[in-house]
RNA sequence: GGCGACAUAGCCAAGUGGUAAGGCCGUGGAUUGCAAAUCCAUUAUCCCCCAGUUCGAAUCUGGGUGUCGCCUCCA
C-alpha cells in the first residue's frame, strides 16, 4: 500500500506524491510565544512530529520547518503587563517551549524561523503584493484586498458573499480597522507603528507585520514557492491558512502547498480547549501528573483529524496502556541476557509480516491507532512471557521468536516516538539491598510458618512500599522483584 | 444565519460492501492463610434513528436527530 493522505484543500484522500523524488518540504504553523503551551499545542506538535518520523521511516528526506510568531498584540500585552519588552516575553516562552517539547519527546524541527528575523522577506512580499495590485496602503497600514484573489476561500470552503451575510454586523462593529478597509474581510499585511511599540522601517512608514504574512514569507524563504505539506491546527484553516494562500499564491502564481493537513482540537467537557475559554491545562502541569509517554499514547490513539476529549479517565486509561507497552519495550533489557540475545538493534531480525501490517494501517492517512494495535499485540505477548520468566515458568514462545518480536516492537515504537527508560528499573539508589530483602522475606516466611500473619503482612506491606513485590509460589517459596 | 466534520460496548477507539481490530475498566475460574502478582476464560446478534439500493451495509444513497468546530484571537 502507498501512503494516502486527507487533504483539506480537496476534502478527500489522495495518494501522496512529492515534488522532488524522496524529498518532503514540510511546514508547520507553530505558536505565538506569549504564554506556556497547553495540551492543544502538545497535540499539534506531537502529531506532526510523528508524521515527520513516519515519512522519514518511509524513506523520505524531510525538511521540517516550524515557526515562532514573535510579533503580535498578545505578546505586546503580556510585555506591558509584566513591565518588560516583547523580546523578553518571546525569549522566555520560546525557552519554555523547548523545555516542554523535550519532556514530551518531540523531535527538533530542521529550523525554527522567527517573524522578527524575517522582516526583509515580509516587506518584500508586501511590496510585491502592492505592485501586483493585491494590496493597498491606508494611513500607514497595508491591507490585502481579498476580492482581487478569485480563489479566496478555496481552502476553508467558504464564499465571501456567505461570510458577509452571516457576520457583517459583528465584523463592522468590533473591528477597529474597519474604517481603513475597502472591504470588511480585507486583512492587514502591515500595521503602522503605535506609540511605544517595536517598529521597523518600511516604504509605508514605521510599523510591524500583520498576522499571516510572516508564514508566507518564512515558507518562501526556507522551503520555496511550492511545498509538499503544510500542517497546523484545524482552527488555523480560516483565516490564517486561507490568508497565507492568498498572499503567497497572488505573488508566485504557484500553489503554496500541495497537501494541507489539519489536526483536530482537544476538547474539554464538550468544549474546545482554548486560551479564551480558560479551560486549558498547560503541558508542564500535565506532565507533573502524567508520564509523557502516556500523553503521547493518549494523543496517538485518536485519529489525528478528529477531536479528542481530554479527561481524567482517558488519561488514566492511557497511563495503564503505556505500562503494558513499556513492559514489552523493556523485555529485551530485562530478560535478553537470560535468554541469550543481544540488546543492540538488528534490522535483520525484524518481523516483516508485523511491520507490513503496521505500514498498511498507518499508510492510510496516518492511522496511528490502527498501527498501535500491532504494537500492543507484540507488547502483550512479551509482557506475558516476561511474567512467565519472573514466575519461573516455561516460556511458550521460542527464544528466537521473542528476540524477533522484541526487536520489531522497539523498531515500531521508535517510529511513533515511544521510548522506555531501560535504566529506570535497574536503579534503586536509596532502596534496600538484595541481602536486606532476602532477610526480610525469610523473616516473613518464619512468621507465616508460626501463623503470625499480622507480622507477615506487615513485612509484605513494608516491602511493597519500597516498590518490591513479593510473589508467593506454591510450596511455601517466595520470590520477589522490584516493581 | 453560512460552511464543515463527526455519531461503533461502561470509557477511548479501528474498521468504508461480505458478516464487529486494539487499549482501558469489569466479570468468572485457578492459585493464596488473606492478598498481591500471575495464568486461563469472558464482556456489542450488532455499529444514533427511519427509508432505500444490494444476494449481502456499521460501511453506499436519501431524509431525520444529536454533538462539535470554523465564520473574532486561537494548535
Amino acid at each position: 500500500m502507498t501512503l494516502t493522505v486527507y487533504n483539506t484543500l480537496t476534502r478527500s484522500k489522495s495518494t501522496f506524491q512529492t515534488i522532488e523524488e524522496n524529498k518532503v518540504r514540510m511546514y508547520c504553523c507553530g505558536i505565538t510565544v506569549y504564554d506556556y503551551c497547553h495540551l492543544g499545542h502538545a497535540r499539534t506538535c506531537l502529531v506532526w512530529d510523528v508524521v515527520r518520523r513516519y515519512l522519514e521511516w518511509s524513506g523520505y528526506e524531510v525538511n521540517y520547518i516550524q515557526n515562532f510568531t514573535d510579533i503580535d498584540d498578545k505578546i505586546l500585552n503580556r510585555a506591558s503587563q509584566e513591565g518588560t519588552s516583547m523580546e523578553v516575553v518571546s525569549k522566555k516562552y520560546i525557552e519554555a517551549y523547548f523545555e516542554d517539547m523535550e519532556r514530551l519527546g518531540v523531535g527538533k524541527a530542521n529550523a525554527y524561523p522567527r517573524a522578527t528575523h524575517t522582516l526583509d522577506g515580509i516587506k518584500r512580499l508586501v511590496y510585491e503584493l502592492e505592485q501586483k495590485g493585491f494590496a493597498y496602503p491606508a494611513e500607514g497600514d497595508v491591507y490585502y484586498s481579498v476580492q482581487k484573489f478569485p480563489e479566496y476561500g478555496k481552502l476553508s470552503g467558504r464564499k465571501l458573499e456567505d461570510m458577509q451575510a452571516g457576520a457583517s454586523g459583528r465584523v463592522e462593529a468590533e473591528d477597529p480597522e474597519a474604517s481603513k478597509k475597502q472591504y470588511p474581510f480585507d486583512f492587514a499585511l502591515w500595521k503602522a507603528a503605535k506609540e511605544g511599540e517595536p517598529a521597523w522601517e518600511s516604504p509605508w512608514g514605521n510599523g510591524r507585520p500583520g498576522w499571516h504574512i510572516e508564514c508566507s514569507a518564512m515558507v518562501r524563504e526556507r522551503l520555496g514557492e511550492t511545498i509538499d505539506i503544510h500542517v497546523g491546527g484545524g482552527d488555523l484553516t480560516f483565516p490564517h491558512h486561507e490568508n497565507e494562500i492568498a498572499q503567497s499564491e497572488a505573488v508566485t502564481g504557484q500553489p503554496l502547498a500541495n497537501y494541507w493537513l489539519h489536526n483536530g482540537m482537544i476538547i474539554v467537557e464538550g468544549k474546545k480547549m482554548s486560551k479564551s475559554l480558560g479551560n486549558f491545562t498547560t503541558i508542564r502541569e500535565l506532565l507533573d501528573k502524567y508520564d509523557p509517554m502516556a500523553v503521547r499514547l493518549f494523543i496517538l490513539q485518536a485519529q489525528y483529524r478528529k477531536p479528542v476529549d481530554f479527561n481524567q479517565q482517558a488519561l488514566a486509561g492511557a497511563t495503564n496502556a503505556w505500562e503494558t507497552l513499556k513492559e514489552g519495550l523493556l523485555f529485551g533489557y530485562q530478560y535478553g541476557k537470560k535468554l541469550g540475545f543481544a540488546t543492540s538493534l538488528d534490522a535483520s531480525l525484524y518481523d516483516k509480516e508485523l511491520i507490513g501490517r503496521f505500514k498498511d494501517a498507518v499508510d492510510d492517512d496516518f492511522n496511528f491507532a490502527g498501527g498501535l494495535a500491532i504494537l500492543f499485540e507484540i507488547a502483550k505477548n512479551l509482557e506475558k512471557e516476561g511474567n512467565i520468566i519472573v514466575h519461573e515458568g516455561e516460556n511458550k514462545t521460542s527464544k528466537e521468536e521473542l528476540e524477533q518480536q522484541w526487536q520489531t516492537l522497539i523498531h515500531l515504537a521508535t517510529i511513533l516516538g515511544f521510548k522506555a527508560n531501560s535504566e529506570e528499573n535497574n536503579n534503586h539508589p536509596n532502596g534496600l539491598s538484595d541481602a536486606d530483602i532476602n532477610a526480610l522475606v525469610q523473616q516473613r516466611l518464619d512468621a507465616r510458618k508460626n501463623k503470625d500473619y499480622a507480622q507477615g503482612d506487615r513485612i509484605r506491606d513494608e516491602l511493597q512500599g519500597q516498590g518490591i513485590t513479593l510473589i508467593d509460589k506454591p510450596g511455601g517459596v517466595t520470590i520477589w522483584n522490584r516493581g
